[in-house]
RNA sequence: GGCAAGUUACCCAAGCGGCCAAAGGGAUCUGACUGUAAAUCAGACGUUUUCAACUUCGGGGGUUCGAAUCCCUCACUUGCCA
């Protein structure tokens, strides 16, 4: 948490009496990312503390799309941003508590920002705005001197940000907003406005963002989101995103990720710099964060599989039945046993075409039951395992199952 | 509204009539080495059954034996002028 309004005076707050704060997540895919789930720990910490959190879905905001530094976005229609809206709230709620004191209370803001007339909107918010200050927002300056250029739908889009904060700072008195740092331009406009408006100075928390030692950008497997849904991701996947976390990087991690004490992260990180081929830090990592998001059932089963999948022993030894549930943590396909592993790879999605599939076989790179296939024409049936099952893996770490119809 | 420049594969970016499925870089994937790590080295990277064929270079139309490359037109983007 670096990046605050005003870093002393937020202190003091929050040290305080409860005070009621807000987090805003936007509707532009069914489900929330990692990079999200810095947004909702942080949202946890800070009920937990006995603040009163409120999660706010962006229905609107989620139709306009704020600013990447990149392009334009392509808009969604308002079926499917609902039909998000819904997806995401019930996400968000897993992170929070509605119970007692301080439960958490959802929101929307297309609930008033709906019903605002176009003059309404220019006479009671926009007068509150200066272009000036608008344009000098990263988002927006990076966009204008990009030849990709802004439309005036995203250049609004902070207005509407800065409206959810004077709105629940109304309604419920909310005196902070939190969000990544890359928000941070959307966060001082609500501020600014509350101040403008209201004569009320609230706050701003932009976390840092998460990067990894090596500059790739974090949350993405494979180059896809590592989605929080897990019929998108897998608690099998998410696990082993965790697992195979770099040693410079897993301390952070664990820090920013989980609920641990100081000193047991302490320990953990001798742990990396002593033992580092247990890889101690990463096991724990992928175990709480997994936990977190899936619970604790998914995430030992995930353990479990990938204990199974992976061992050195012998895939035909194991019992039909932890195959099975080896499987179910994997994406998988039902196939008859004269398939080939080249369709069997496209079919599972390890690969994205036939001619992809064979150039991984010839690079020696599929096994079938952990045996290296030597050419295309080898069946997903040849070598089936106890209970009709074939396990496919694609390199060192990509599996898919197959059960024989 | 006028003038100019631009729109190339996941991203950036060359190419300006045949030698272009299209240079280069990044990302990604595979192999070797390892700890299911990093770094490094090697290979792959439009689709399909191959050295063979097919579909691509903003959309549509045209010129040509032949076009990503020339012409027309539409759309979009950027800059300057109004």
């Amino acid at each position: 948490m670096h990046v605050s309004t005003d870093a002393d005076d937020l202190r003091a707050l929050l040290a305080g009496p409860p005070i009621t704060y807000y987090c805003g997540f936007d509707p532009t895919a069914p489900s929330l990312h990692l990079g999200n789930l810095v947004q909702l720990l942080l949202m946890r910490r800070l009920q937990l503390a006995g603040h009163r959190p409120l999660g706010l879905v962006g229905g609107s905001t989620g139709l306009i799309g704020d600013p990447r530094p990149t392009a334009e976005r392509t808009l969604n229609t308002r079926e499917t941003v609902a039909e998000w809206v819904g997806y995401l709230q019930a996400q968000v709620s897993k992170f929070l508590s509605f119970e007692g004191e301080n439960a958490a209370r959802l929101v929307n803001n297309l609930d008033w920002t709906a019903p605002l007339s176009a003059i309404d909107f220019l006479r009671d918010i926009g007068k509150h705005f200066r272009v000036g200050t608008m344009l000098k927002k990263d988002a927006v300056s990076a966009r204008l001197n990009s030849d990709e250029g802004i439309s005036y739908t995203e250049f609004s889009y902070q207005i509407l940000q800065g409206l959810d904060f004077r709105q629940l700072y109304l309604d419920y008195g909310c005196v902070l907003q939190t969000g990544g740092s890359d928000q941070w331009g959307n966060l001082t406009s609500g501020v600014d406005l509350v101040r403008r408006a209201e004569g009320a100075s609230v706050h701003a928390i932009g976390t840092p963002l998460i990067t990894n030692s090596d500059g790739r950008k974090f949350g993405k497997s494979e180059g896809n989101a590592v989605w929080l849904d897990e019929s998108l991701t897998s608690p099998y996947a998410m696990y082993q995103f965790w697992l195979n976390t770099d040693d410079a990087d897993v301390v952070d991690r664990l820090k920013v990720f989980t609920f641990l004490s100081r000193a047991e992260i302490e320990a953990l990180a001798r742990l990396v710099a002593d033992e580092p081929y247990r890889r101690t830090a990463q096991r724990t990592l992928a175990l709480e964060v997994t936990t977190l998001v899936h619970g604790r059932g998914p995430a030992l089963a995930a353990i479990a599989a990938a204990d199974a999948l992976f061992g050195q022993g012998e895939l035909a030894e194991l019992s039909a039945e932890t195959l099975a549930s080896a499987i179910r943590s994997l994406p998988s396909i039902v196939a008859p046993g004269s398939l080939t592993v080249a369709q069997a790879l496209v079919e599972t999605e390890l690969v994205a075409s036939l001619g992809e599939a064979r150039r991984a076989i010839a690079q020696g790179g599929v096994y079938l039951n952990n045996v290296k296939v030597g050419d295309d024409e080898v069946t997903v049936g040849a070598h089936a395992l106890p209970g009709g099952f074939a396990i496919l893996r694609r390199g060192k770490k990509t599996l898919a199952g197959v059960t024989i119809s």
